[in-house]
Parts: C-alpha cells; structure tokens; sequence
DNA sequence: TTGACAGTTTGGAACGTTCCAATTATTTGA
DNA sequence: TCAAATAATTGGAACGTTCCAAACTGTCAA
C-alpha cells in the first residue's frame, strides 16, 4: 500500500496553520505558541508524516551525513574501527554512507565520488592499497572535510589518526630481547606499504639498539592475512640460522604463523615466541592467547570520527595528525608471564 | 579553500545553453546533439561542477539509496554479510547508509527513522534482539521494501532471507551419530530466539529420529559469542552422564567450547566431537579446523540484497521468503575424515 | 510557397523544505 | 487612549534539479 506521502504543507493545511508555522515547530523554535504546537505534533503523528531532510539539506545546502569508506570490512580490525566511527556519528545525530572497497582504489573513488554527489559533510577514509594523493586532491580542495585512518597517503595535507607502529614494534622487539630471544624476525605484510614501513623500522630499530644481527633476511614479507602468516613461516622455518621468535605485521598474519608452527609440531608461546599487532579480539581467546600491540581500534574510529565531526562544525580547519597510543599486551604467546606495559607515543 | 558551489546553470551558461540541455546531457539523453554534448561535457569537467543528487532526488521522488542496519558488525558472521550486500549494492550503482545496532533496538529504531527521513529506498535489516513486529510496521506500511536477513521477526509480513536453520543442525547431528556419538549436547545460544529454536528443533528431530536421548539437559544455552562457549561447556563438562560430543549455535561458541575443552585437558576433535555453525572465515584455519554448518553469509548478503533491488524496481511486490541452502562442511574438529556433504533445503 | 516533419533546444513550473520580511494580535507604559 | 513593544504567525522566494509543453531550425515533398 504505497501512501500519498504527506507534506508540510498537508500537515499545515490539516492543523489550521500556514507552512511555515509546521516548519518552525519542526526545528523545535521558541517562536511559537505552546498550544499551536502541541496542535501541530498531533497532527503530524496522526498524519503519519515524515520529515523529508533531503529537501531541507537542499534549501540549508549542508547536510547531516558523513560517508565512511574502508578498505577490508571482514578484517576485524577494521570492522572494530567502522563500528567505533558509527558509535560517535550515531550519537552526533549524523548518519553515513558506509562502503567497502576490498582495497580496490577504482571502486573507490567511485563510492567516494558518488558520496559526494549526494552531499556528504565529511569523509573518513581507510584508503584502499595504491590510493594516490591526485586520487584524493579533488574532493580535499573541494573544502570538504576529509580524515584519514589507519593508514596515510604520502603526499596528501590531510587530516589523519594513526598508531604509532614505530614504537610498538620497537616495545615488542625489546620484549622478546628481554625474554632471551636474540634471533627475532619480522613476518607478513606487503612491504610497499606506509604501515609495513613503519612497524618495520621499528623493529630494526630495536635490533640495532640492542646490538643484534638486523639484515634483510629476517623480514619477511607475505599478504598481510591468515594464509600470508602460514606462508612467511613456512619460509622462515626453511632457514639455516632459524630465529627463535617473530613479530608479525598483524594479528591475523600471527594467527597463521601459530597455525604454520603447529603443522610442524613446534608449539607457539612455549618452543618459539610470536607476537601479533592489533589486539583484534580474538586475540585474547585464542589458545595460546596472543602477546600483541594493542592499538585499540574502536577507540581509533572514535578518535577520527570526533576530529572529522570538528572538522564539519568549524567552518575552518587546518589538518591534523593524530597518532593514536599503542601498549604491548602481553599474554602467552611468547612464554612470558601476563602483564601489562603502557607506552606513550 | 571553499569553492562556490557550481550548478547546472552556471554549467549552461559557460556553455553558452540552457539548463534543460545540460540535464539532458547529464541523463546521456540521445535528444541532444553531439556537438553539444562534448561542449558541456567539457565546461563540466572544467568547472568542476558535481552533480547534486539530493536536488534530482527531490523533484523525482526517488533515490538510489538502500539502508543497511546490522546488530552486530564485530562478529565476523555479520561483517561478512555486510560485505555481500555492498558488493550487489554498489555495482547496482546504489548508495547505502549502513549502521550497526549493537542488539539495541532502540538505537535501531532511532538509525532506521533517520534513514527514512533521509529517503532511503529500501531496507535490509538483521534485526537487533528484542525487536518486534510493531516496530517495523510503519516502515512496511509505508510501501518502502524491507527485507529482513539472517534473522527472523515473528509476526511481520515482510520479506526474508534466512538459513535453513533445521537441515543443518539435523545433517550435523546425523554426521555425529555416524561417527558412533550416542550422547550429542546442543551448546549455547539465547533460547528466547527463533533462530536457536530452529537449530535446536534440527538437533532434537534427529535424535528423535535414531531413537536417541533428547532431554532437555541436553541443551545448554549461554550466550552466543566465544565466552559463551567456555561457559556452556563448563556446564556440559560437569554433567553426570557427560556427553562425547556437540552441537554448538554458532562458531563463535564452538571455538569457546574447543578453548573450555582444552583447559579441561580434552583435546576437541580427538576426545570430543564439536561441530558449529555458520562457517565464519576462521573456521577453516582454526586448529583444529572446524567441522561446522555453512551458511556462506556473503552469499545470504548478495541475495538479500538482489531480492531488495528486485523489490524496489517492481512498483508492487509480494513478501518473499528465501531459505538459503547449508551445507555441512566437514573438517577435523570431530575426527572424521575431510569431505563435504551438500543439503538441498 | 507552404506544410509537415524530424531533430534540437528551451522557459517555467514543480519537488518539500527554510528563511526573510512583513503582518496581525496582544500587551504594556505613560 | 494611543504609541510602542512583544508575541505569534505568515506569504513568497529560494535551494538545484527534472519534466512538460512549446518553440525553433532545417529539410523535404507537394
């Protein structure tokens, strides 16, 4: 039963009133009569009528919509990161496009250009694998509020929140040195990446500080995923000087590096030490329970939700960088007894 | 930098036309010359001018976008779901407002009323616990298309997309009494919900069936996540007569049921048989990998999906009730050899 | 020369809201 | 009592598009 979909003016019409009274009660206006507006919400109950903010977002030229793009939606971690976002612009009263682009820059740019023809406010991006800063140039000088997370696009003057991989793999690493490891190797992830660069770093960083061998045969790269932690620690197994513990590029590569270990009857967390990246949640219930970085991605989506709503309300706005704290949780998947070390970015 | 937003008119008057034509030629109307065509073609891409949707939307009555609302985007069951219905979406040149619920049905009432202020076109909802029919009706009544997916509301006429909830839990059940398993439990799960009614009635018909106890201290019910898991085989585990395998509601359990078996010192897949439901990615990687009842979630996205364009594009339509086919998928989590065996629903 | 016709183009009214300036009704102060 | 102030209401223009009916340009046949 499609109704004749009623309007403000039907609404008006049936109270006794003129338009612009209705649109003024709507607003919650001080304007008008307390006896009026009662009278008008009556009516607009009975009437079953709907709001239309499309043509409000029309007559106002704003609009109360975000558009929220991320790269993997299945990955936990940026599931975890999609739901902080909503949890922040739910409550503002905004709502948003959300998409998926399974790393898939064209798509991207289609979703985000079709975004922007339906007016959004502002954007949060988890950009796609080969995102390029011309990708994103257009809609950036268009003035519209855009905040990047999880990852960066070098070359862009853009807002971002990021976790500090340098420090957090640089903790992990000492970790494992204190724990007696003195072989340690990188594994996963696609080493073209700002993301893989960092933690990277951090990781030889740490290395050389302590004096220990950093060379290029202990990274290890592979997809960043499950089957990607299988593979790099199959090749790592197949080493002449074997290292005797990992940090790996992710949770998920260091859930695939424990499964790699165990089809070759080595235990992880008792004969070889794996520490993951994330802190996604199954990290806590997995057996052994994972020793990892913990980045806390809602509260990233949070963080970035809160800067982009900023960034829409004032009229102005100069990019900003946030990185987002990172802690080391340890838990059993290197030997060591559980605890917790807190760091500052 | 804030751009003076370009329109149509300032597009026509560059182009030395009228507005009308340069609508035509935005609609790729064949009415309009193709000398024209390039010129606007060519001050639109000059000016930089973006379409605005919510203007056309406005004078048309209709738009090209569809609301996504989810209970539960960190379970990865959900995310996968999701994931199905952008792909169908998306490449429909559809637009989606998406929002997660986090089971509150309040919240779901209040993202669903938003999006239809916003003129959404249609609906997909996995609806929060608790909701019920009187919730929805409005939405229904209204002749916007809704189609409900992996859960059920009772009492509402309304399309759905849902899981053959029975087959499955009955064909696990079976495959448990193949292997010699006299005394199967059913763990965890809400029993206030349609969805663990019907798997519980799958896994009582088929014990009935072989003329096996089907008591009701046989199904534990707990919460349906990984902690429920450890909680309801905890209770199994102190049982008189203990059990030597189960059934559990979903994965999630079923991994939290091999982790509460392992502290138990009893090795899942060798001295018990867990079978789970739904196949969530990690299923196959798990270890010991999951025997388990798939539900291929990102197909039951793209159908509910097509059954939701089909709905919109058809001015009329009737309730459709789709009951995907499962299958149960056979791995090592109860020691049986690897095979897969297809179920038509 | 005229009419018919196809191929293009166009002005203006709509869509449902907000906002401004203007209007009416009511109260106040001296 | 009347001007002025206050409170409440209102008509109409605007937002950027689409759509309709009408109008223009040629071409061609009669």
């Amino acid at each position: 039963m499609k109704q004749p979909k009623v309007t403000v003016v039907d609404v008006a019409h049936a109270a006794g009133v003129s338009k612009s009274t209705v649109s003024l009660v709507l607003q919650g206006s001080s304007l008008v009569n307390e006896a009026t507006r009662a009278k008008v919400g009556a009516v607009i109950r009975e009437l079953g009528y709907v709001y239309n903010r499309g043509a409000a977002n029309l007559r106002q030229s704003k609009s109360k919509i975000v558009g929220i793009v991320v790269n993997d939606l299945t990955n936990s971690f940026f599931a975890e990161l999609a739901v902080g976002m909503d949890m922040v612009v739910q409550s503002a009263g905004y709502i948003q496009f959300m998409a998926n682009t399974s790393e898939n820059a064209d798509r991207q740019g289609e979703v985000i250009a079709s975004m922007r023809e339906h007016g959004m406010a502002g954007l949060i991006l988890s950009p796609a694998r080969g995102t390029t800063a011309a990708d994103l140039k257009p809609l950036v000088d268009s003035g519209i509020p855009v905040v990047l997370v999880a990852r960066n696009v070098p070359g862009l003057k853009v807002s971002s929140v990021v976790s500090d991989g340098h420090a957090g793999a640089a903790a992990a690493v000492r970790h494992l040195i204190d724990l007696g490891h003195r072989r340690i190797a990188f594994l996963g992830g696609f080493n073209d990446t700002a993301v893989f660069d960092e933690r990277m770093r951090g990781f030889r960083d740490a290395l050389v500080e302590a004096g220990l061998d950093a060379s290029d045969e202990l990274v290890i790269s592979s997809a960043p995923s499950r089957a990607g932690g299988v593979a790099a620690v199959e090749r790592l197994l197949s080493m002449a000087d074997r290292p005797t513990a990992a940090l790996c590029f992710n949770d998920a590569v260091a859930f695939g590096a424990c499964d790699g270990l165990r089809s070759a009857r080595i235990e992880p967390g008792v004969d070889f030490g794996v520490i993951g990246f994330d802190d996604v949640i199954e990290a806590k219930t997995a057996v052994p329970a994972l020793t990892t970085v913990s980045v806390d991605p809602q509260g990233m989506g949070r963080r970035a939700a809160q800067l982009l709503l900023k960034q829409i309300n004032a009229g102005d706005f100069d990019a900003e960088a946030l990185v987002a704290t990172v802690r080391l949780v340890v838990r059993e998947s290197c030997g060591a007894p559980q605890r917790v070390r807190e760091l500052t970015a």
